[in-house]
RNA sequence: UCCUUCUUAGCUCAGCUGGUUAGAGCACAUGACUGUUAAUCAUGGGGUCCCUGGUUCGAGCCCAGGAGAGGGAGCCA
C-alpha cells in the first residue's frame, strides 16, 4: 500500500544515494515524450524528473500525468540517463493523487504575464517566480526576528484594532460592529459609537509607533512586526492597503545610532537571503534579465539582482542632511536644464519621487539616508532641532523603490512636544497616555518603520508590490 | 484622486484606409514518434472582438459613456 513517507525533492536532488527506493509527492509542472514527469513539491525552485516505463503503465493512468496533478510516485533514485539533470527517478509505481483538468487548469508549462497571474493569485504559489518570491519573503521575515533576537530586542504585539484617529498618519478603515441600514443617532443627529461594539469609534492600526514607545519605556529595545492597514488611495506599484511593518524603538538612542541600526539590520536580512536562497535569487536574477531584454538599453538596471544586492551589502549608506540634498539638488543637471517636472529652487519643499530617484540611482548610486528634514513636512513626534526649523528625522532611500525606512529621534521634552501638537491641532487629552512616558522618566529615544513588502521587492528584484504578498490589497480589490 | 496607455481564442499577441468567412504561436484533443528539457511532427476543435449606446449601406476598427487592467504622479512604508 502507499505509504505516507516522502522525501522532499530538495534532498533527493543532492543526493547520491544511487539505488535506493524512495517515494516523492508533489504536482506535475510538465510530461514530456510521454515519460519525462517533471515534478516540484515546493521543497525547491527546482523539479525532479520522474521516467515513466510507458510501454508497461496502463493509458488511462498515463492521460491522467497533467500539469497541475499531484501525484505520488515510488521508484528507484538513479544518476540520469540524460542530460540537464543529475539525478532522476525510475518510476515503479505512480499514484495519481489529484487530477487537474489540463484543459481548465489556467497555468501552462510557459511565461505567463505577472497581471494574468495577479487574477489567478490562488494558483500562483506554483510557479518558479512565486515559489522564488515567497521563499525569499520567508527569509527575510526569518532573518528580521533573528536580528533583533540576538541584539536583545523584545517583539512587542501591538494592538490591530485602536481607537486613536490622533496621529494624522493618513485615512483609516473603521472597524464597528454597527447596523449601516439603521445607525444609532445621538441627539445631535451624529452617529452615537457609544452604541457601537467597543462604545467609541475604533479603526484598523496604521502604526504600531506610539505603543511601541511605551513598551521602549520599559524593555529599552522592542520591536513589532504586525500588518498595518492604510485607506489612501493608492495606486502605485509601491502601494497596499494591507501591508507589513517593521517598526523598532529603542530607548537611548539618538539619531545615529538609529540610522546605523536601521542599515545593520537591512544588511543582516539580505545577507540571510543570499545566503538561504542562492538558487531563488539566481532564478530572480535571470527572470529579471529576461524581462530587461525588452526594454531599451538605456532603461535596463546597470547590475544584475545578485550584483546589486552585494553591492549593496559591501557599501556604507551615504548620509547626508535634507539641507545639503536640497543643494545638491539645485545643482544638479537635471534642475539647470530645467528637466525636472518640480524644480528645486527654494529650501523648504518637499522631495518628489524624481529628487529621490535622481540622488539615489543617478548621483550617488547607492542607498541614502536623508536626515534632518524641515519640521513642517514630517511628524509632531520628531525631535526638533536646535535651529528652529528641522527636526531629527530619517528616511532611508532605496533604488528602484524609494523610501523603505521612516523615522526619527522622538521628541521627549514635554513642554516641546505639547507645543507642537498644540500647533498642528492634535488633540492632547486623547493622547494622554503616550504623553505620561514624557512625564514620569522621560528619556532619548528613537525609531523607524520599514516596509516590508518594499524590502522583499528590493530583493527579490519584482517591480510591483502586489507580487511580493499573497493576496495583495489595494483600492477597488480584495480578492482571494 | 490626477495624467497616460491598453482590453480580440484558455494564455501571449497580429488584424491594412471602415468592407463581406477575424488570424498566428503556445495550450487543449486525436494520431505518429519515444532520453525529453517550455520535446517534436501532422490533423482538429475553440471567439459576447470588455459592456452600453451612437454614426454608417456596412463597425474588431470611428464617436460618446461606463467597467477593468498596466505605467507614471500625489499620499506614504
Amino acid at each position: 500500500m502507499e505509504t505516507s513517507k516522502r522525501t522532499k525533492i530538495k534532498e533527493l536532488l543532492n543526493s547520491t544515494a544511487f539505488g535506493s527506493i524512495i517515494t516523492v509527492k508533489g504536482w506535475v509542472r510538465t510530461f514530456r515524450n510521454n515519460q519525462f514527469i517533471a515534478i516540484n513539491d515546493g521543497s525547491t525552485i527546482n523539479n525532479i524528473q520522474a521516467v515513466v516505463d510507458f510501454e508497461n503503465t496502463d493509458e488511462t493512468t498515463l492521460k491522467r500525468i497533467t500539469t497541475g496533478a499531484a501525484v505520488s510516485v515510488t521508484g528507484e533514485l538513479i544518476e540520469s540517463l540524460g542530460k540537464g539533470q543529475k539525478v532522476e527517478i525510475k518510476v515503479k509505481r505512480l499514484e495519481i493523487l489529484g487530477d487537474s483538468d489540463a484543459e481548465k487548469f489556467p497555468l501552462q508549462p510557459k511565461k505567463h504575464s505577472l497581471e494574468f497571474l495577479r487574477e489567478i493569485a490562488h494558483l500562483r504559489f506554483r510557479t518558479n517566480t512565486f515559489n522564488a518570491v515567497f521563499k525569499v519573503r520567508h527569509a527575510l521575515a526569518f532573518a528580521i526576528h533573528q536580528f533583533f533576537n540576538e541584539r536583545g530586542f523584545v517583539y512587542m504585539h501591538t494592538p490591530i484594532i485602536t481607537a486613536s484617529d490622533a496621529e494624522g498618519a493618513g485615512e483609516m478603515f473603521r472597524v464597528t460592529t454597527l447596523d449601516f441600514d439603521n445607525t444609532p443617532r445621538t441627539e445631535e443627529g451624529k452617529v452615537d459609537f457609544k452604541q457601537d461594539f467597543f462604545g467609541k469609534s475604533t479603526n484598523l492600526t496604521v502604526s504600531g509607533q506610539l505603543e511601541g514607545e511605551l513598551a521602549a519605556m520599559a524593555f529599552g529595545d522592542i520591536y513589532t512586526f504586525g500588518p498595518t492597514f492604510r485607506a489612501e488611495n493608492s495606486n502605485t506599484t509601491r502601494h497596499l492597503a494591507e501591508f507589513w511593518m517593521i517598526e523598532p524603538e529603542m530607548a537611548f538612542y539618538d539619531l545615529k545610532d538609529n540610522m546605523q541600526l536601521a542599515e545593520d539590520l537591512l544588511k543582516y536580512v539580505i545577507k540571510h537571503a543570499m545566503d538561504t536562497c542562492a538558487d531563488e535569487i539566481e532564478f530572480l536574477k535571470n527572470r529579471l534579465l529576461e524581462e530587461e531584454k525588452q526594454k531599451p538599453q538605456d532603461e535596463r538596471s546597470e547590475l544584475d539582482l545578485a550584483a546589486k544586492l552585494n553591492f549593496c551589502l559591501n557599501n556604507d549608506f551615504e548620509r547626508l542632511t535634507y539641507t545639503e540634498a536640497i543643494e545638491i539638488l539645485k545643482n544638479s543637471t537635471p534642475n539647470k536644464k530645467k528637466k525636472f517636472k518640480y524644480l528645486i529652487d527654494s529650501w523648504g519643499a518637499d522631495l518628489q519621487s524624481e529628487h529621490e530617484r535622481f540622488l539615489v540611482e543617478k548621483h550617488f548610486k547607492k542607498p541614502v539616508i536623508l536626515t534632518d528634514y524641515p519640521k513642517e513636512i514630517k511628524s509632531f513626534y520628531m525631535r526638533q532641532n536646535d535651529d528652529g526649523k528641522t527636526v531629527r528625522a530619517m528616511d532611508i532611500l532605496f533604488p528602484g523603490i524609494g523610501e523603505i525606512v521612516g523615522g526619527s529621534q522622538r521628541e521627549e521634552r514635554l513642554e516641546l512636544l505639547e507645543n507642537r501638537m498644540k500647533e498642528l491641532n492634535i488633540p492632547a487629552e486623547e493622547l494622554y497616555w503616550y504623553l505620561d512616558t514624557r512625564r514620569f522618566g522621560t528619556a532619548p529615544h528613537a525609531g523607524f518603520g520599514l516596509g516590508f513588502e518594499r524590502l522583499v521587492l528590493f530583493v527579490t528584484g519584482m517591480t510591483n508590490i502586489r507580487d511580493v504578498i499573497a493576496f495583495p490589497r489595494t483600492p477597488k480589490s480584495a480578492e482571494f
